[in-house]
RNA sequence: AGUCUCAUAGCUCAGUUGGUUAGAGCGCUACACUGAUAAUGUAGAGGUCCGCAGUUCAAAUCUGCGUGGGACUACCA
């Protein structure tokens, strides 16, 4: 047997066949290695971190990355494929504080640094083997087995190199500024790590409109301001953070917005106040209904609460006025603050959209706030420490956490106290529950504080056009998030801030002076040895600083050195006759992956042949989630580095959702494990369905019945071709003989057509993969399977295959078959790995050794060593591939027919009566009439052209043609050639155009803005679609109802010699019952009927000894089938 | 709250520069075909192309407003 014949398609099981004959001949591996390696295409691997199971969206994206590395290896490029993995960071660290039960405080206290970034180190590796496995039963290839690692030596000595370039372009300064902060995770956040999908939230939060009183000594000036008289007043000022009232020190009036004087009453107390309140905000505060025009009149009682103005001013007018600090407390008096406190400043930042126009301003914990403070000389209070929880000396929320952090079981907020003081001292003016969009950690689900803090940050901003300009020139995928997300992001871009005051992370290379400017950052891991050995000759070190540096240098001597913390902060290092230390932070993660181009290689300490080679990527994949994570920190890296992009070509996807649309969680019970998934339902059946379902950067619903379907209807079209090839191939021994084809030129027009649609294929497939369209390739590939391959050339062409004889014809059809089955399995190869694999394997490993005797095309040992090649433009024939169109058009309309009528496409018919209006329509019809009477059995077509007179011909106004030409008249004119009758037509068809009429304007139409198409033959059996129309004569001869039994006996013979299981060329003898009808139909067709079931002889029988009774049309008979 | 994006059959999706019967596959119903048979064909049912307004001779397609989903942006106190 030349060709493997199966008992059915199993995915799962040809799948770990494939596996293994990759790893047992190192495919992946040949596949690199037979590329040259100055064509490389270079792809990058995002690093995941595995610390956690991979997700079907995993699949997704690793789906995504493998089918633009397999095409490109095809077309002949070298495409190394390092695998990485992320191995620092917050989700590590978090995950052991929970496993070990500390908290960060905890860490150097209850277990030390060291002890603590070894758990990280084991921990961050804890589910690889999960990856490795999912990786490799995906069919993803990536080397694994030498995987860059973020946590080495090699690769932090490489990220410190980066550090001290981008230091030495003076883009690095440390800042104290108001940051986002995570009390619960410990550390300040980065403004791309706050830009992470999910990080905002709708919260519910105490909001208070508190009362400050302005002091006595300052109410003059109040009502020199107002032109008022009153003797106290209160600025009304709204808060959604309560918890940061003690930590106030000014109030913001916006300079040029109106405020109103108000006198009414508070709320709560039910005693008289003056309120201070931008004037356009004075309704959302008080009702309208409620104001009088005099003190006299005001009133306060359970429903109402009237109020008068008592004047109006300008924010600028009211600058300078002090207030009683609203809540005083032993630590946050004004001795305790630098600079102004307690008094009013202006602000252009305040706007009267929300709030009461009056902003409680407390410099340290908002960005805003810090500003105007420090502009107007204001100083500040930090009432709140690093753990998130008010200092001491706070009376009663003294030692109280602002927020949840510890997920206490009787937490109270004290935002809801602080209301409660407020309230009762006659200090609030409202307060509710507020529900708004709130900043989250991303890790901890905690609420993010703003909080001041000292931190080195990269200048960013100051490469804004750089990073701006690089920007343009990446592809994309969709454009849209280049331009909008991504460019948006670049447009309003802020300087990153690198710092973390975490411990398993790569640690800041930046050493400082205790006091004074010296500084040094080290480039490099013997950059760093060099500088401790200038340290230790410096004689300015104590004796234990100067043990502590010569054990750093003797480990490393050792070979057992490590970068990290806490061994790197005992390193002093000397500069200037200073001694320095090391600024203990550690560096955001995110610098580390957006470093990879260099230091997966070690660059530039090794490899800078390799890197030449190695950057920038062609190509990179992975959720848009990444565009403010990895895309963002490779781009900014790359530009500042080498002023380029890091990558070419982007593919940013989208979410996996579950079938109904919604995201996938464990608490829902949705979530589709790839571990199990793949398993059952065959890699390849999923990736396919991904990629055909819908545009990578669209959600994806996932739904395993479409996962069956793409298994029934492409893979199982597929297997089903194949077994049909391999069933008669091997019957006839056909071999592809590469020195003995039939020419192309010499093959029937059938195998020309699905040649051209090959090779037609094979562009389209090859287009979209060039613009990074995955989507369209496969689905180019579902149609060409199911509609044109199995479904018409197949079926048109299973006759060529049974006939016994070896002709030209046959050996046309074999290699017309084999060459499309070839090259689909090519075609699909980057998509589906495994399955084209095995259907390479099933149609070439016998002719593997020949092939490669004649280094001729099928010499190579996989699919995915074999080469793209171009695509031969000549054997593509529109012309050809139109016409068959037609006639598959042709065919299902007369099937239509058929079926109407409840005429078997068994039983044959007379002809097809077509209507024809020129030679050229003519020409077209008579070169497909013998596919389409084959297909539907008919035995002729006959043609009529208008002088019969049988057919209607209608007419329609050509719409793009006429309508700038007539215009308004457009639809009334249509109507009218709609309604011409045929004389009307034929006049116009004679003289090439006409006059008409419309609303009193006249139009000269031409013959080619009408279009003529014939639409019925009264009296006939009809279709019509597309401009064409067919009649079917259905008339029913002797011969044909004969003709008609004949044939349905053939089919039950068929059935009958399947159900016995008999072999394809078994040959038979048939006896039956002789009757007159009976005798007469064998009599005309018994050597058509000889023919079609391979019967030697058809002979009558009186007895049978257990005879087929069967209902033959209307005729009843008994046969007999013997095997001979 | 603002910006972007999407909305077409029960489901998943196509739908060219605006042009006159809005398509495919799945699912459902019925009937066929079958030396590929756990495949296939034909037909039927199924549409307010999210709504409203506008531009235009003509709108699923262009514009505006609105509704709904998604993503993004935002310390707006």
């Amino acid at each position: 047997m030349i060709y493997k014949e199966f008992k059915g398609l199993n995915l799962p099981e040809i799948e770990s066949e494939v596996l293994q004959f990759w790893e047992r001949e190192a495919i992946f591996q040949k596949s690199i290695d037979s590329r040259p390696e100055d064509n490389a295409y270079v792809f990058y691997e995002g690093p995941p971190s595995a610390n956690g199971l991979p997700g079907i969206h995993h699949v997704v994206g690793r789906a995504i990355k493998d089918i633009f590395c397999r095409y490109k290896t095809l077309q002949g490029y070298r495409v190394e494929r390092k695998g990485g993995w992320d191995t620092h960071g917050l989700p590590v660290e978090l995950k052991v504080e929970q496993e070990l039960g500390i908290t960060k405080e905890d860490i150097g206290k209850k277990i030390t640094v060291e002890e603590y970034n070894n758990k990280c180190r084991e921990t961050v590796m804890q589910f690889k083997s999960e990856w490795d496995d999912l990786t490799r039963i995906m069919g993803f290839w990536l080397d694994l087995d030498h995987p860059y690692m973020t946590f080495e030596n090699g690769y932090i000595e490489s990220v410190w190199y980066i550090i001290s370039e981008i230091y030495k372009k003076n883009l690095m300064y440390k800042g104290y500024t108001i940051q986002p902060y995570s009390p619960a995770a410990g550390t300040g956040l980065s403004t791309h790590e706050l830009n992470q999908p999910g990080s905002y939230r709708d919260v519910t939060d105490t909001s208070i409109v508190a009362c400050f009183e302005v002091k006595s000594c300052c109410i003059n000036k109040v009502n020199a301001a107002f032109k008022s008289n009153i003797e106290t007043a209160h600025f009304l000022a709204w808060t959604t953070t309560p918890w940061t009232l003690p930590s106030n020190t000014a109030l913001t009036l916006g300079p040029k917005i109106e405020y109103v004087l108000v006198t009414s009453f508070n709320p709560y107390t039910k005693s008289p106040q003056n309120f201070i309140l931008a004037k356009e905000l004075l309704a959302k505060w008080f009702k309208p209904e409620q104001e009088v025009s005099s003190i006299d009149e005001l009133v306060i009682d359970e429903k109402t609460m009237t109020y008068c103005i008592a004047g109006l001013a300008v924010g600028s007018e009211l600058k300078g006025v002090e207030y009683n600090q609203l809540l005083p407390f032993e630590v946050n008096g004004a001795n305790a603050i630098e600079g102004k406190s307690f008094q009013v400043i202006t602000g252009d930042f305040v706007t009267t959209t929300d709030g009461t126009g009056i902003v409680h301003t407390a410099p340290s914990f908002g960005a805003d706030d810090s500003k105007v403070a420090k502009e107007n000389g204001v100083g500040s209070l930090t009432m709140v420490d690093s753990e998130g929880k008010f200092i001491d000396g706070l009376g009663f929320l003294s030692g109280r956490f602002v927020k949840d952090y510890r997920n206490e079981a009787d937490y109270k907020s004290p935002d809801v106290d602080i209301a409660i003081e407020l309230k009762t001292k006659g200090l609030a003016f409202n307060v509710q529950k507020y529900v708004h969009s709130y900043p989250h950690c991303w890790r901890t689900d905690k609420p993010v504080i703003y909080y001041p803090m000292d931190s080195w940050f990269i200048r960013t901003t100051a490469v804004k056009e750089q990073l701006i300009t690089n920007n343009k020139k990446i592809n994309w995928k969709p454009e849209s998030t280049g331009t909008g997300r991504f460019g948006h992001w670049l447009e309003n871009i802020q300087d990153w801030n690198l710092s973390r005051s975490r411990f398993w992370g790569i640690p800041l290379p930046i050493w400082v002076a205790e006091e004074g400017d010296e500084q040094i950052c080290v480039s490099g891991q013997q950059d760093l040895l060099n500088h401790i050995a200038l340290a230790l000759a410096s004689n300015l070190l104590s004796a234990e600083e100067k043990a502590e540096n010569e054990k750093f240098i003797q480990a490393f001597g050792a070979s057992q050195g490590d970068l990290h913390k806490p061994y790197i902060d005992r390193v002093t290092l000397v500069a200037n006759g200073i001694k320095l230390k090391r600024e203990t932070d550690v560096i955001d993660v995110w610098f580390d992956s957006g470093s990879m181009p260099y230091a997966q290689w070690n660059y530039p300490f090794s490899n800078q042949e390799k890197f030449k080679h190695a950057y920038p990527a062609d190509f990179i994949a992975e959720g848009v989630d990444q565009t403010r994570g990895w895309f963002y920190t490779l781009h900014t890296i790359s530009t500042i580095l080498f002023d380029q992009p890091a990558f070419k070509n982007v593919v940013s996807n989208g979410l996996v959702l579950d079938k109904n649309g919604e995201k996938m969680s464990k608490r829902k019970g949705n979530v589709i494990n790839p571990m199990e998934a793949i398993p059952k339902h065959g890699a390849d059946a999923i990736r396919w369905y991904i990629i055909s379902n819908s545009a990578p950067w669209e959600n994806l619903k996932f739904d395993m019945n479409g996962v069956e379907e793409v298994k029934r209807k492409l893979f199982g079209t597929l297997y089903n071709t194949y077994s049909f090839f391999s069933l008669y191939a091997n019957i006839d021994a056909f071999q592809w003989d590469d020195k003995n084809t039939i020419p192309h030129t010499e093959k029937p027009e059938l195998d020309r057509w699905i040649i051209s649609k090959l090779n037609t294929l094979k562009k389209d497939v090859q287009e979209a993969l060039e613009s990074y369209e995955p989507t369209d390739a496969a689905r180019s590939i579902d149609t060409f399977v199911d509609r044109n391959l199995s479904n018409w050339y197949v079926r048109l062409s299973r006759r060529r295959f049974w006939k016994n004889d070896v002709s030209a014809d046959k050996k046309a059809a074999y290699e017309t078959l084999y060459e499309c089955l070839t090259t689909i399995a090519q075609l699909m190869s980057p998509i589906a790995p495994f399955f084209s694999e095995w259907l390479y394997q099933s149609l070439t490993l016998s002719i593997r050794d020949k092939a490669i005797a004649e280094n001729s095309r099928w010499r190579h040992s996989s699919i995915h060593l074999t080469s793209w090649g171009s695509i031969d433009e000549s054997w593509i024939d529109e012309n050809l591939e139109h016409r068959i169109e037609r006639a598959q058009d042709l065919s299902s309309m007369i099937l239509s027919l058929r079926k109407k009528e409840q005429i078997k496409v068994r039983q044959p018919l007379q002809k097809v009566i077509i209507p024809i209006l020129n030679d050229k329509e003519k020409d077209l019809y008579q070169s497909i009439e013998d596919i389409v009477m084959a297909e539907v059995n008919v035995k002729d077509f006959e043609y009529v052209d208008e002088n019969s007179g049988l057919f209607v011909k209608s007419a329609k106004a050509n719409f793009k043609l006429l309508g700038k030409k007539l215009g308004k008249d457009m639809a009334d004119i249509a109507k009218i050639i709609a309604n011409w009758n045929q004389e009307q037509i034929g006049l116009v068809e004679k003289q090439g155009k006409i006059d008409i009429i419309s609303e009193g304007r006249s139009y000269e139409l031409l013959l080619e803005e009408i279009e003529i198409a014939t639409s019925d033959m009264p009296g006939y059996l009809v279709a019509s679609e597309n401009g064409m129309t067919l009649a079917l004569d259905i008339s029913l001869s002797e011969d044909l109802l004969d003709e008609g039994i004949a044939r349905e006996l053939i089919n039950k013979v068929q059935n009958y010699r399947k159900d016995q299981n008999f072999n394809v060329t078994d040959r038979i003898s048939i006896s039956y019952a002789s009757e007159m009808n009976l005798d007469r139909v064998i009599k005309k067709f018994s050597n058509f009927i000889s023919t079609e079931v391979l019967a030697n002889e058809i002979k009558p029988s009186a007895t049978m000894a257990a005879p087929l009774e069967l209902e033959l049309n209307e005729l009843n008979t008994k046969i007999e089938i013997y095997k001979l």
